[in-house]
DNA sequence: TCATTAAATTGTT
DNA sequence: AACAATTTAATGA
């Protein structure tokens, strides 16, 4: 897997582009022009890695367009923690703000448009602005909840349920406000994600539309009832 | 704008 | 894993 080169080919972000980042809007016309003027984006093609385990932490990501998939290393080598990182999210705040080297590794599933913030510029919004530091603090209480959910869901054994509650940790509305009520997912890409084969989750899928929980769209899928993806399964339901 | 072709994605075995 | 069917994207008149 090759390392994406950012100082290199990492260009300005356009108009657009810039529309995708959830928290700029909500800084003061100053700071926004202090991130503005250090933001760059790179396009990451397909298996390319945006972070490493090990490296030192450089920059503060955020996905523009695409999926990401976020993994972490076991101690016995065997990567076993999967995340998607669907737009709007971003990533890296926690080791930033600990100065420690990347504790995951970020690959592309698709092609995907990533930005990224520099390390000081990030400490510097985070020492001068106040908008900032609410949406980091929030960005983080908000993943202490995803991962403790992401424990349980690596427990269940049922694909049908690690469909539905992957599929809900995606549409979370907090952490990747990017993501509408369509995701633009592949099955394949999906699978990845997941751990199963692509067939299974197109079984799994099936049986999640029947229950009117998600509608099934060409490349993707959009969200019907969000409750029912993240309680499907369990004794509740 | 429309028709044709290639590529991507899905459904099925 | 392989194949056919379907949808989207790209191309050129």
């Amino acid at each position: 897997m090759s390392l994406i080169a950012l100082r290199e080919r990492s260009r300005v972000p356009t108009a657009t582009e810039i529309d995708q980042i959830p928290w700029l809007s909500q800084l003061s016309a100053a700071h926004q022009s202090l991130a503005l003027r250090s933001l760059r984006v790179v396009q990451a093609d397909v298996g390319e890695q945006v972070c490493r385990i090990g490296r030192p932490a450089s920059y503060w990501f955020g996905v523009i367009d695409g999926l990401l998939k976020m993994s972490s290393d076991n101690i016995m080598g065997t990567p076993i923690t999967f995340t998607g990182v669907p737009p709007g999210a971003w990533f890296g705040e926690g080791t930033l703000l600990k100065g420690e080297p990347y504790r995951y590794n970020i690959e592309a599933l698709r092609r995907t448009l990533v930005a990224g913030v520099p390390v000081e510029v990030f400490h510097d919004l985070l020492e001068q602005s106040l908008p900032f530091n609410r949406f980091v603090l929030n960005q983080l209480n908000e993943r202490l909840g995803q991962f403790i959910a992401a424990r349980e869901i690596d427990r269940i054994n049922d694909p049908d349920s690690r469909v539905a509650r992957n599929l809900s940790a995606l549409f979370h509305p907090v952490l990747y406000p990017g993501v509408g009520e369509v995701l633009r997912i592949t099955q394949q890409e999906l699978g990845y994600l997941v751990g199963l084969s692509r067939q299974r989750v197109n079984e799994a899928l099936k049986v999640l539309q029947a229950r009117a929980l998600i509608r099934i769209e060409y490349g993707g899928l959009r969200v019907l009832d969000l409750a029912g993806l993240r309680c499907y399964g369990s004794p509740g339901s």
